[in-house]
DNA sequence: GGTATGACATATA
DNA sequence: TTATATGCCATAC
């Protein structure tokens, strides 16, 4: 099912399983969803969640914890935020004891 | 249909 | 270790 939004679809798919309080990297998810080179993918087809609001996007960070994909949410800390608001702790923009709350979802069987 | 861009990642210097 | 370069793949123009 949706074989058309196939790469946006699973993107979404595997954020929204991000349990709260937790964060995962675009390098997880992309190759969870089969696109391990295109994590790049990854963050684009989150810049195209804006209009679906069961994306998480806020708990999908770099591999080294950044928040690099905050400068694109409406404010200018509201990535920060929301992260902080599940309980994570954010400094200067990236996720601290980020390896602890890096959670890696399981690979999509179809 | 080719070029340019991108919320990343890995390799090399 | 930090900085630079390249790859990768899908979308947009």
């Amino acid at each position: 099912m949706a074989d058309k939004d196939n790469f946006f679809e699973r993107v979404y798919a595997v954020v929204r399983q991000i349990p709260e309080g937790r964060v995962t990297t675009y390098g997880a998810i992309a190759k969870v969803i089969g696109a391990a080179k295109s994590a790049r993918m990854v963050g684009y087809a989150m810049n195209a969640s804006h209009f679906d609001d069961t994306v998480p996007a806020h708990r999908v960070v770099n591999r080294v914890g950044l928040l690099s994909g905050k400068h694109h949410f409406d404010g200018t800390n509201l990535m920060q935020q929301l992260l902080e608001s599940e309980g994570i702790v954010i400094k200067d923009n990236k996720v601290q004891d980020f390896q602890e709350l890096l959670w890696i979802p399981p690979v999509c069987v179809e």
